[in-house]
DNA sequence: GTCTATACGGCGATAGAC
DNA sequence: GTCTATCGCCGTATAGAC
Protein backbone atom coordinates (compact mmCIF):
# COMPACT_ATOMS: atom_id res chain seq x y z
CA UNK A 1 0.00 0.00 0.00
CA UNK A 2 2.44 3.04 -1.38
CA UNK A 3 5.04 2.43 0.97
CA UNK A 4 7.91 2.06 -2.19
CA UNK A 5 6.22 5.39 -3.83
CA UNK A 6 7.94 8.90 -3.30
CA UNK A 7 5.57 11.28 -1.23
CA UNK A 8 6.11 15.51 -1.27
CA UNK A 9 7.63 17.37 1.51
CA UNK A 10 6.02 18.82 4.26
CA UNK A 11 6.96 21.99 3.91
CA UNK A 12 5.51 22.22 0.27
CA UNK A 13 4.09 25.75 -0.36
CA UNK A 14 1.75 23.77 -2.34
CA UNK A 15 1.02 21.07 -0.19
CA UNK A 16 -0.49 23.98 2.40
CA UNK A 17 -2.85 25.46 -0.32
CA UNK A 18 -3.96 22.15 -0.83
CA UNK A 19 -4.73 21.70 2.96
CA UNK A 20 -6.42 24.96 2.77
CA UNK A 21 -8.74 24.27 -0.11
CA UNK A 22 -9.49 21.20 1.77
CA UNK A 23 -10.89 22.71 4.40
CA UNK A 24 -13.04 25.24 2.36
CA UNK A 25 -14.43 22.03 0.32
CA UNK A 26 -15.24 20.03 3.46
CA UNK A 27 -16.98 22.99 4.94
CA UNK A 28 -19.04 24.21 1.63
CA UNK A 29 -19.89 20.69 0.31
CA UNK A 30 -18.52 18.15 2.86
CA UNK A 31 -15.72 15.62 2.94
CA UNK A 32 -17.51 13.40 0.27
CA UNK A 33 -16.68 16.53 -1.50
CA UNK A 34 -13.02 16.04 -1.80
CA UNK A 35 -11.85 14.22 -4.12
CA UNK A 36 -8.87 14.37 -5.81
CA UNK A 37 -9.83 15.60 -8.97
CA UNK A 38 -12.11 18.11 -6.94
CA UNK A 39 -9.88 19.89 -4.92
CA UNK A 40 -7.29 19.69 -8.02
CA UNK A 41 -9.54 22.39 -9.98
CA UNK A 42 -10.37 24.24 -6.67
CA UNK A 43 -6.73 24.52 -5.95
CA UNK A 44 -5.54 25.21 -10.03
CA UNK A 45 -3.52 21.86 -10.01
CA UNK A 46 -3.26 18.79 -11.49
CA UNK A 47 -5.67 15.83 -9.85
CA UNK A 48 -2.03 13.63 -10.12
CA UNK A 49 0.10 16.27 -8.04
CA UNK A 50 -2.50 16.00 -5.17
CA UNK A 51 -2.03 12.11 -5.00
CA UNK A 52 1.92 13.00 -4.52
CA UNK A 53 1.21 14.93 -1.39
CA UNK A 54 -1.02 12.43 -0.35
CA UNK A 55 -1.28 9.57 -1.39
CA UNK A 56 -4.59 8.45 0.10
CA UNK A 57 -7.45 10.30 0.84
CA UNK A 58 -7.12 9.34 4.66
CA UNK A 59 -3.52 11.09 4.36
CA UNK A 60 -4.74 14.06 3.31
CA UNK A 61 -7.76 13.94 6.17
CA UNK A 62 -5.19 13.49 9.20
CA UNK A 63 -2.73 15.75 8.24
CA UNK A 64 -5.62 18.33 7.73
CA UNK A 65 -7.13 16.81 11.22
CA UNK A 66 -3.50 16.88 13.14
CA UNK A 67 -2.52 20.79 11.53
CA UNK A 68 -6.39 22.01 13.01
CA UNK A 69 -5.27 20.38 16.24
CA UNK A 70 -2.15 21.93 16.44
CA UNK A 71 -3.71 25.27 16.42
CA UNK A 72 -6.22 24.93 18.36
CA UNK A 73 -4.06 24.32 21.53
CA UNK A 74 -1.74 27.05 20.10
CA UNK A 75 -4.84 29.54 20.02
CA UNK A 76 -5.66 28.24 23.67
CA UNK A 77 -2.51 28.31 25.11
CA UNK A 78 -2.89 31.94 25.08
CA UNK A 79 -6.56 31.91 26.25
CA UNK A 80 -5.46 29.63 29.10
CA UNK A 81 -3.25 32.26 30.85
CA UNK A 82 -6.54 34.31 31.07
CA UNK A 83 -8.25 34.36 34.88
CA UNK A 84 -11.30 33.23 32.74
CA UNK A 85 -11.05 29.95 31.05
CA UNK A 86 -14.51 28.75 31.09
CA UNK A 87 -15.37 31.63 29.25
CA UNK A 88 -12.93 31.04 26.85
CA UNK A 89 -13.99 27.20 26.37
CA UNK A 90 -17.58 28.15 26.37
CA UNK A 91 -16.56 30.53 23.21
CA UNK A 92 -14.14 27.74 21.68
CA UNK A 93 -16.47 25.30 21.44
CA UNK A 94 -18.94 27.73 20.36
CA UNK A 95 -17.68 28.31 17.13
CA UNK A 96 -20.19 27.23 14.14
CA UNK A 97 -17.53 26.82 11.46
CA UNK A 98 -15.31 24.23 14.30
CA UNK A 99 -18.16 22.65 14.86
CA UNK A 100 -19.17 21.97 11.28
CA UNK A 101 -16.06 20.73 10.87
CA UNK A 102 -15.68 18.51 14.00
CA UNK A 103 -18.75 16.85 12.50
CA UNK A 104 -17.04 15.84 9.38
CA UNK A 105 -14.23 14.45 10.84
CA UNK A 106 -16.65 12.39 13.73
CA UNK A 107 -18.61 11.26 10.60
CA UNK A 108 -15.06 10.15 9.12
CA UNK A 109 -13.45 8.68 12.31
CA UNK A 110 -16.74 6.20 12.99
CA UNK A 111 -15.31 4.00 10.47
CA UNK A 112 -11.77 4.63 9.60
CA UNK A 113 -8.96 3.73 12.14
CA UNK A 114 -6.14 6.25 11.44
CA UNK A 115 -8.68 9.12 11.74
CA UNK A 116 -10.36 7.64 14.50
CA UNK A 117 -7.36 7.67 16.49
CA UNK A 118 -6.52 11.31 15.88
CA UNK A 119 -9.38 12.71 16.39
CA UNK A 120 -9.32 10.92 19.72
CA UNK A 121 -5.59 12.16 20.60
CA UNK A 122 -6.78 15.71 19.71
CA UNK A 123 -9.66 15.59 21.86
CA UNK A 124 -7.72 14.47 25.01
CA UNK A 125 -5.00 17.13 24.00
CA UNK A 126 -6.96 19.82 23.67
CA UNK A 127 -8.99 18.59 27.02
CA UNK A 128 -5.79 18.03 28.95
CA UNK A 129 -4.94 21.69 27.68
CA UNK A 130 -8.54 23.45 29.28
CA UNK A 131 -8.32 21.28 32.21
CA UNK A 132 -4.77 22.37 33.70
CA UNK A 133 -6.36 25.90 32.72
CA UNK A 134 -9.87 26.06 34.63
CA UNK A 135 -7.81 23.83 37.30
CA UNK A 136 -5.54 26.87 38.01
CA UNK A 137 -8.71 28.94 38.77
CA UNK A 138 -11.05 26.21 40.19
CA UNK A 139 -10.91 26.90 43.89
CA UNK A 140 -12.17 30.80 43.21
CA UNK A 141 -14.63 29.47 41.76
CA UNK A 142 -16.22 28.35 45.05
CA UNK A 143 -17.91 25.42 43.43
CA UNK A 144 -19.04 22.90 45.56
CA UNK A 145 -16.49 19.69 44.95
CA UNK A 146 -18.84 17.02 45.61
CA UNK A 147 -21.32 18.67 43.39
CA UNK A 148 -19.44 18.69 40.23
CA UNK A 149 -15.54 18.35 39.31
CA UNK A 150 -12.99 20.62 37.05
CA UNK A 151 -12.97 17.49 34.32
CA UNK A 152 -16.83 16.88 34.47
CA UNK A 153 -17.86 20.80 34.36
CA UNK A 154 -15.30 20.86 31.25
CA UNK A 155 -17.21 18.24 29.27
CA UNK A 156 -20.15 19.83 29.78
CA UNK A 157 -19.17 23.29 28.96
CA UNK A 158 -18.14 21.84 25.35
CA UNK A 159 -21.12 19.45 24.78
CA UNK A 160 -23.61 22.16 25.15
CA UNK A 161 -22.72 24.47 22.91
CA UNK A 162 -21.16 21.95 20.05
CA UNK A 163 -24.49 20.37 20.45
CA UNK A 164 -26.09 23.70 19.84
CA UNK A 165 -24.25 24.26 16.95
CA UNK A 166 -25.31 20.87 15.33
CA UNK A 167 -28.78 21.01 16.09
CA UNK A 168 -29.17 24.50 14.83
CA UNK A 169 -27.64 23.25 11.47
CA UNK A 170 -30.83 21.18 10.74
CA UNK A 171 -33.54 23.54 12.17
CA UNK A 172 -33.68 21.92 15.58
CA UNK A 173 -34.00 24.89 18.25
CA UNK A 174 -36.02 23.74 21.43
CA UNK A 175 -34.27 24.96 24.23
CA UNK A 176 -31.83 26.03 22.84
CA UNK A 177 -32.41 30.16 24.33
CA UNK A 178 -33.42 28.70 27.31
CA UNK A 179 -30.16 26.17 28.03
CA UNK A 180 -27.87 29.33 26.75
CA UNK A 181 -29.36 31.70 29.36
CA UNK A 182 -28.73 29.35 31.68
CA UNK A 183 -25.29 28.38 31.11
CA UNK A 184 -24.61 32.13 30.68
CA UNK A 185 -26.27 33.17 34.06
CA UNK A 186 -24.00 30.29 35.95
CA UNK A 187 -20.84 31.68 33.96
CA UNK A 188 -21.37 35.16 35.21
CA UNK A 189 -21.89 33.91 39.05
CA UNK A 190 -18.37 31.99 38.79
CA UNK A 191 -16.51 33.84 36.17
CA UNK A 192 -18.15 37.29 36.38
CA UNK A 193 -17.70 39.88 34.09
CA UNK A 194 -15.44 43.09 35.10
CA UNK A 195 -18.45 45.49 34.99
CA UNK A 196 -20.47 42.93 36.21
CA UNK A 197 -18.59 42.74 39.30
CA UNK A 198 -18.84 45.88 39.62
CA UNK A 199 -22.50 46.06 39.49
CA UNK A 200 -22.28 43.20 41.62
CA UNK A 201 -20.19 45.75 44.18
CA UNK A 202 -23.09 48.33 44.01
CA UNK A 203 -25.79 45.33 44.74
CA UNK A 204 -26.97 45.91 41.22
CA UNK A 205 -28.07 42.88 39.21
CA UNK B 1 -35.49 14.03 -11.39
CA UNK B 2 -36.27 10.45 -11.16
CA UNK B 3 -40.04 12.33 -11.89
CA UNK B 4 -41.77 9.73 -14.48
CA UNK B 5 -40.18 6.56 -13.27
CA UNK B 6 -42.09 3.94 -11.34
CA UNK B 7 -41.45 3.10 -7.53
CA UNK B 8 -41.95 -0.52 -5.98
CA UNK B 9 -44.50 0.03 -3.03
CA UNK B 10 -44.12 1.26 0.52
CA UNK B 11 -46.19 -2.01 1.90
CA UNK B 12 -43.23 -4.36 0.05
CA UNK B 13 -41.74 -6.51 1.97
CA UNK B 14 -38.62 -6.43 0.28
CA UNK B 15 -38.92 -2.65 0.98
CA UNK B 16 -38.91 -3.34 4.16
CA UNK B 17 -35.81 -5.99 4.84
CA UNK B 18 -34.09 -3.45 2.40
CA UNK B 19 -34.19 -0.86 5.01
CA UNK B 20 -33.25 -2.86 8.02
CA UNK B 21 -30.20 -3.84 5.79
CA UNK B 22 -29.44 -0.43 4.94
CA UNK B 23 -29.34 0.51 8.68
CA UNK B 24 -27.29 -2.39 9.43
CA UNK B 25 -24.54 -1.41 6.75
CA UNK B 26 -24.84 2.33 8.04
CA UNK B 27 -24.06 1.12 11.47
CA UNK B 28 -21.09 -0.65 11.07
CA UNK B 29 -19.55 0.52 7.99
CA UNK B 30 -21.12 4.22 7.86
CA UNK B 31 -23.32 5.49 5.04
CA UNK B 32 -20.62 5.85 2.32
CA UNK B 33 -20.95 1.57 2.81
CA UNK B 34 -24.80 2.34 1.84
CA UNK B 35 -24.19 1.67 -1.97
CA UNK B 36 -26.79 0.08 -4.50
CA UNK B 37 -24.66 -2.92 -5.42
CA UNK B 38 -23.25 -3.61 -1.67
CA UNK B 39 -27.06 -2.99 -0.20
CA UNK B 40 -28.30 -5.67 -3.26
CA UNK B 41 -25.93 -7.97 -1.95
CA UNK B 42 -26.32 -7.69 2.06
CA UNK B 43 -29.94 -8.42 0.98
CA UNK B 44 -29.61 -10.85 -1.49
CA UNK B 45 -31.32 -9.07 -4.24
CA UNK B 46 -30.39 -7.73 -7.53
CA UNK B 47 -28.95 -4.02 -7.71
CA UNK B 48 -31.12 -2.46 -9.84
CA UNK B 49 -34.32 -4.01 -7.75
CA UNK B 50 -32.52 -1.81 -4.98
CA UNK B 51 -33.16 1.56 -7.30
CA UNK B 52 -36.60 0.47 -8.04
CA UNK B 53 -37.56 0.77 -4.28
CA UNK B 54 -35.49 3.92 -4.26
CA UNK B 55 -34.73 5.84 -6.88
CA UNK B 56 -31.74 7.51 -5.50
CA UNK B 57 -29.94 7.00 -2.26
CA UNK B 58 -31.14 9.93 -0.80
CA UNK B 59 -34.81 8.48 -0.73
CA UNK B 60 -33.70 5.85 0.95
CA UNK B 61 -32.52 7.49 3.43
CA UNK B 62 -35.42 9.78 4.09
CA UNK B 63 -37.55 6.78 4.35
CA UNK B 64 -35.48 5.42 7.16
CA UNK B 65 -34.77 8.41 8.69
CA UNK B 66 -39.10 8.70 8.91
CA UNK B 67 -39.31 4.91 10.24
CA UNK B 68 -37.14 5.19 12.96
CA UNK B 69 -37.94 8.77 14.26
CA UNK B 70 -41.78 6.78 14.38
CA UNK B 71 -40.29 3.88 16.17
CA UNK B 72 -38.91 6.18 18.41
CA UNK B 73 -42.16 8.52 18.85
CA UNK B 74 -44.24 5.35 19.95
CA UNK B 75 -41.88 4.51 22.38
CA UNK B 76 -41.90 7.92 24.13
CA UNK B 77 -45.69 8.23 24.10
CA UNK B 78 -45.25 4.78 26.39
CA UNK B 79 -42.60 6.39 28.31
CA UNK B 80 -44.28 9.94 28.36
CA UNK B 81 -47.05 7.99 30.77
CA UNK B 82 -44.02 7.44 33.51
CA UNK B 83 -43.62 9.97 36.68
CA UNK B 84 -39.62 10.04 35.62
CA UNK B 85 -39.93 11.58 32.33
CA UNK B 86 -36.27 13.08 32.79
CA UNK B 87 -34.84 9.66 33.47
CA UNK B 88 -36.61 8.38 30.24
CA UNK B 89 -34.97 11.15 28.44
CA UNK B 90 -31.90 10.13 29.82
CA UNK B 91 -32.00 6.74 29.18
CA UNK B 92 -33.25 7.46 25.70
CA UNK B 93 -30.44 9.87 24.82
CA UNK B 94 -27.97 7.04 26.24
CA UNK B 95 -28.62 4.72 23.67
CA UNK B 96 -25.20 4.38 22.02
CA UNK B 97 -26.39 2.51 18.67
CA UNK B 98 -29.31 5.31 18.04
CA UNK B 99 -26.51 7.80 18.41
CA UNK B 100 -23.84 6.51 16.33
CA UNK B 101 -27.31 6.06 13.26
CA UNK B 102 -27.79 9.89 14.50
CA UNK B 103 -24.20 11.12 13.85
CA UNK B 104 -24.58 9.24 10.45
CA UNK B 105 -27.72 11.05 9.59
CA UNK B 106 -25.93 14.36 11.03
CA UNK B 107 -23.04 14.33 8.75
CA UNK B 108 -25.49 13.36 6.14
CA UNK B 109 -27.85 16.22 7.02
CA UNK B 110 -25.01 18.83 6.62
CA UNK B 111 -25.08 18.71 2.49
CA UNK B 112 -28.70 17.50 1.90
CA UNK B 113 -31.14 19.35 1.72
CA UNK B 114 -33.72 16.72 1.74
CA UNK B 115 -32.36 15.03 4.99
CA UNK B 116 -31.60 17.76 6.63
CA UNK B 117 -34.87 19.09 6.95
CA UNK B 118 -36.33 14.98 7.54
CA UNK B 119 -33.95 14.88 10.65
CA UNK B 120 -34.89 18.46 12.01
CA UNK B 121 -38.69 17.92 11.65
CA UNK B 122 -37.76 14.99 13.74
CA UNK B 123 -35.95 16.26 15.82
CA UNK B 124 -38.62 18.90 17.09
CA UNK B 125 -40.87 16.15 16.99
CA UNK B 126 -39.18 14.20 19.75
CA UNK B 127 -38.59 17.13 21.85
CA UNK B 128 -41.85 17.94 22.05
CA UNK B 129 -43.24 14.36 23.19
CA UNK B 130 -40.55 15.15 26.01
CA UNK B 131 -41.55 18.23 26.86
CA UNK B 132 -44.76 17.37 27.09
CA UNK B 133 -44.03 14.20 29.41
CA UNK B 134 -41.29 16.75 31.67
CA UNK B 135 -43.76 19.62 31.80
CA UNK B 136 -46.47 17.25 33.94
CA UNK B 137 -43.96 16.65 36.58
CA UNK B 138 -41.92 20.13 36.26
CA UNK B 139 -43.50 21.68 39.76
CA UNK B 140 -43.17 18.17 41.32
CA UNK B 141 -39.55 19.11 40.61
CA UNK B 142 -39.39 22.19 43.24
CA UNK B 143 -36.56 23.38 40.76
CA UNK B 144 -36.16 27.39 40.54
CA UNK B 145 -38.09 28.76 37.40
CA UNK B 146 -35.43 31.41 36.81
CA UNK B 147 -32.31 28.73 37.07
CA UNK B 148 -33.48 26.64 34.19
CA UNK B 149 -36.67 25.80 32.06
CA UNK B 150 -38.58 22.50 30.88
CA UNK B 151 -37.21 23.28 27.39
CA UNK B 152 -33.47 24.32 28.67
CA UNK B 153 -33.16 21.16 30.98
CA UNK B 154 -34.24 19.25 28.50
CA UNK B 155 -32.00 20.13 25.63
CA UNK B 156 -29.14 19.34 27.62
CA UNK B 157 -30.67 15.80 29.13
CA UNK B 158 -29.90 15.08 25.26
CA UNK B 159 -27.48 16.62 24.23
CA UNK B 160 -24.87 15.72 26.85
CA UNK B 161 -25.04 11.90 27.04
CA UNK B 162 -25.33 12.19 22.78
CA UNK B 163 -22.14 13.92 22.97
CA UNK B 164 -20.43 11.41 25.55
CA UNK B 165 -21.30 8.90 23.17
CA UNK B 166 -19.77 10.31 20.29
CA UNK B 167 -16.76 11.12 22.13
CA UNK B 168 -16.76 7.25 24.14
CA UNK B 169 -16.58 6.23 19.58
CA UNK B 170 -13.07 7.38 19.17
CA UNK B 171 -10.98 7.31 22.69
CA UNK B 172 -12.02 10.89 24.32
CA UNK B 173 -13.15 10.26 27.78
CA UNK B 174 -11.96 13.17 29.87
CA UNK B 175 -14.74 14.21 32.54
CA UNK B 176 -16.87 11.79 31.53
CA UNK B 177 -17.23 9.68 34.63
CA UNK B 178 -17.49 12.64 36.50
CA UNK B 179 -20.06 14.29 34.43
CA UNK B 180 -22.73 11.14 34.60
CA UNK B 181 -22.09 11.29 38.47
CA UNK B 182 -22.98 15.44 38.72
CA UNK B 183 -26.01 14.22 36.15
CA UNK B 184 -27.33 11.23 38.04
CA UNK B 185 -26.85 12.80 41.60
CA UNK B 186 -29.22 15.20 39.86
CA UNK B 187 -31.44 12.83 39.05
CA UNK B 188 -31.73 10.91 42.26
CA UNK B 189 -32.61 14.69 43.42
CA UNK B 190 -35.42 15.44 41.43
CA UNK B 191 -36.85 12.16 40.57
CA UNK B 192 -35.83 9.69 42.97
CA UNK B 193 -36.12 6.15 42.68
CA UNK B 194 -38.39 3.87 44.73
CA UNK B 195 -35.84 2.57 46.92
CA UNK B 196 -34.03 5.65 47.28
CA UNK B 197 -37.11 8.03 48.37
CA UNK B 198 -36.91 5.26 51.07
CA UNK B 199 -33.65 5.97 51.91
CA UNK B 200 -34.57 9.41 52.01
CA UNK B 201 -37.04 8.85 54.40
CA UNK B 202 -34.68 7.19 56.44
CA UNK B 203 -32.69 10.04 56.46
CA UNK B 204 -29.89 8.03 54.75
CA UNK B 205 -27.96 8.71 52.03
C1' DG C 1 11.79 16.98 -5.34
C1' DT C 2 7.95 18.18 -8.23
C1' DC C 3 4.74 17.06 -11.36
C1' DT C 4 2.00 14.42 -15.18
C1' DA C 5 -0.57 10.75 -18.03
C1' DT C 6 -2.97 6.76 -18.08
C1' DA C 7 -5.52 2.52 -16.61
C1' DC C 8 -8.64 -0.20 -13.61
C1' DG C 9 -12.68 -1.46 -11.12
C1' DG C 10 -16.57 0.50 -8.43
C1' DC C 11 -19.88 4.07 -7.88
C1' DG C 12 -24.92 6.70 -8.60
C1' DA C 13 -28.03 7.40 -11.86
C1' DT C 14 -30.76 6.94 -16.13
C1' DA C 15 -33.32 4.72 -20.03
C1' DG C 16 -35.59 1.10 -21.41
C1' DA C 17 -36.37 -4.17 -22.22
C1' DC C 18 -38.70 -8.20 -20.32
C1' DG D 1 -42.54 -5.85 -10.74
C1' DT D 2 -37.95 -7.10 -12.20
C1' DC D 3 -33.61 -6.65 -14.45
C1' DT D 4 -29.77 -5.05 -18.24
C1' DA D 5 -26.94 -1.71 -20.47
C1' DT D 6 -24.77 2.39 -20.30
C1' DC D 7 -22.73 6.98 -18.83
C1' DG D 8 -19.62 9.92 -16.39
C1' DC D 9 -17.88 10.22 -12.04
C1' DC D 10 -14.72 8.28 -8.27
C1' DG D 11 -10.02 6.38 -5.53
C1' DT D 12 -5.95 4.66 -6.41
C1' DA D 13 -1.81 2.40 -8.47
C1' DT D 14 1.86 2.81 -11.66
C1' DA D 15 5.30 4.50 -14.94
C1' DG D 16 7.77 8.16 -16.12
C1' DA D 17 8.99 13.41 -17.47
C1' DC D 18 11.17 17.66 -15.77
Amino acid sequence: MASSRRVGSTTSRTRTLLLNSAQQLMLEHGYAAVTYRGLAARAGVAASLVQYYFPTLDDLFVALLRSGTDRILERFSEASQTEQPLRAVWEYASDRTATALLLEFMALANHRKAIQSEIGRGGERVRDAQLEAVSRQWTQYGLDERAVSPAGLLFMMNAIPRMLALEETFGTHTGHRDAVETIERFLDHIEPRRHEREEQDLGAD
